[in-house]
DNA sequence: CGGTTGGCCGGAACCGTTACCGGAACACCC
DNA sequence: GGGTGTTCCGGTAACGGTTCCGGCCAACCG
């Protein structure tokens, strides 16, 4: 939105909306207007509202007249200037973190489905775990007028995006997320401790005493509930387990740089938990670099299942959850406060783990 | 929308959209309008609009007196009123076949940056391979009033989709389809045949004399090319190769399915090329549960590089394509459309063969 | 000093729809 | 026959902006 520089395409230039009516070629004639469906009728343009809205305060000559006017017409209303007087668009604003993650896809599947049957449409807009254009999109999608909003913020601490969030006007539920309660936002999140403690045991079982967590960022609530349910099992275990806690980002890169400076140590972990299926991948080009082989040099265990867990060889443990309903409950929520005036509230999905060969006992070095 | 059964729940029982003024807790005020702005700084209306659009006939004092009460409401344009006047929304409706191919994601993340920079937005709606929601979401995105539209469509047949097109006011882009002349669309395509030719070459230099094509829908470009290019391949090459052809879907299921029948042949196929990564997974699940060894049992290609393929024991060879690009691609097409006023026009982009240690001699049975 | 020019501003029409209001037409009942 | 309702419809003011038009005023020129 620079100065006005470019002659001939400033605004100001151009007549009030040159006439569109591109009808000599036959092709694509400008979309009729109520305007229009009213005068061949031969009605008021306010008995055209009343039929297409079902407002009871109709005839049904009068029905039939409009209905045939607007078939012949091929008419379809305006969802904008509707959204301009009725004052709701029908739309939600959805932020994403990383839509490279396989996971926001279910996700996104899940909450889109429900929405879609309570008449709204999703908006996506994907900020690629940058906190700056988390904010940018909540006021984005503010000034769209959405009706409300589902956030899956790259950081729940950044202070601007937190204050945006405290003005947005219609409902705000994030997903995976723990925000302030002022903000009054609900929330559908997952406990990550139940997965994650009995991914450790079972690593605690099978013989392991030192095991590096490679996690996503502190600022999420993946990240710290899983570093706490690790540090609540070595406590209660009597085994002294050594932790090696490598947080950082969701990333590749993370994931690579996080596997390189574990399996460097001396003393090598004998296994690896890897947060989050993006840092698996960095953790698996490093051990292929390093001539590592899953299960028998390092046991690993994975956040999330997706197909790369599932086919490698050999298969990946995981912590699992459920991923499209989790979108599907976002929705609820937010659909909820959207029509049924509900208020705020958390809702809490569990994760559990799946046991699988890339887990073994360590060798004995 | 169903009947009017509901009691109470109807709009017309609903006054003039109620005082949303929720003042009182001192929480979230209903925002200002350019109104407001004009009475705080005791000038027209018009005046703020000129000010605020870099309408040149304002003067210094002006533009000072407008901008200070704009900040002292925290005033932001209504998009929707400026939408409805202007005639144009500055989005773009993207419909996508299949959000849960990773692809896909990097398609969008492409098509995003161009788009923003262009200062569009992106709205998503995903048909999950149903040519009827495929339909249903341009019809969508018709009424919201995008400005253009992005399609990567289930099916390029499906004749309700393609009057729906025709008659779509604004410019559209297909991605790596190809529709009737007629229907004025430009396209952004890949070139599927020297990435797979180069794969059947590379299979037939090993010694492979059975291939089998797994691969999506003829209803799609890509599937159509890479038969194809196969089938050119085996007609200058002078040796006697067997190709088995197993079109379907893009799903996991069809993937399955095909390798299953594929692999149960009495002359066994030794290679098998999948067409897509969902068709990849398929294959490699029924491998498994066959006992078959990706390489020694059947060599394997697949299209479309992923964290997957790339990660696999042993790699798996694959037909590469810049996903990314191909996105940025589309939106350029249609950003050229949308302010330059170009012409309807296709973007080929090409396919290459990446090699990798899936593939091998056969074995000689 | 009168006429013209140009800068700057206010007023008003309009984008396409919704919801309120008032009223015409008709039936009904004492 | 004059109230008293119903039923249904048309007119109209919004919603929040944008753009055209006309006019005021100062500057400039001869």
């Amino acid at each position: 939105m620079g100065g006005p520089n470019e002659p001939g395409s400033e605004p100001w230039e151009l007549g009030d909306r040159g006439a569109t009516q591109s009808d000599a070629n036959g092709s694509a004639r400008s979309r009729a207007s109520m305007r229009e469906v009213a005068d061949l009728a031969d009605v008021a343009i306010s008995s055209v509202s009343r039929v297409l809205s079902g407002h009871p305060d109709v005839s049904a000559q009068m029905r039939e007249r409009v209905l045939s006017a607007v078939a012949r017409l091929d008419y379809e209303p305006d969802f904008l200037a509707q959204s301009l007087r009725r004052g709701q668009t029908l739309s939600v604003g959805f932020v994403l973190a990383d839509i490279s993650n396989p996971l926001m896809a279910d996700i996104v599947l899940g909450a889109e489905a429900v929405l879609r049957s309570a008449g709204y449409s999703l908006l996506l807009m994907n900020s690629e775990n940058d906190p700056a254009l988390d904010a940018a999109h909540v006021r984005f999608f503010q000034s769209r007028r959405v009706d409300g909003m589902i956030l899956s913020l790259a950081s729940e601490t950044d202070g601007a995006t937190l204050d945006l969030i405290a003005q947005v006007e219609g409902p705000v539920v994030v997903i995976d997320r723990q925000l302030p309660a002022r903000l009054g936002a609900s929330a559908a999140v997952n406990d990550h401790r139940p997965g994650m403690e009995a991914a450790v045991e079972h690593l605690i079982d099978l013989g392991h005493r030192r095991i590096a967590l490679i996690t996503g960022s502190p600022a999420q609530l993946p990240g710290r509930e899983r570093m706490e349910a690790m540090r609540a099992v070595l406590a209660r275990r009597p085994e002294a387990v050594e932790a090696i806690y490598l947080p950082g980002s969701f990333s590749t890169e993370h994931g690579e740089a996080a596997a390189r400076r574990a399996l460097s140590a001396d003393p090598r972990p004998t296994a690896i938990i890897a947060g989050g299926n993006q840092l698996l991948i960095g953790c698996l080009r490093v051990m292929r670099q390093m001539g590592l082989r899953v299960a028998q040099d390092v046991s690993l265990v994975t956040c999330d299942d997706v197909p790369l867990s599932e086919l490698y060889e050999p298969p990946i443990a995981s912590i699992d959850r459920d991923t499209v309903g989790l979108g599907r409950v976002a929705a609820e929520l937010l659909v909820g406060r959207l029509v049924g005036g509900d208020e705020a509230r958390t809702e809490i999905l569990p994760t559990s783990f799946r046991a699988r060969p890339s887990c073994i006992p360590p060798s004995i070095a």
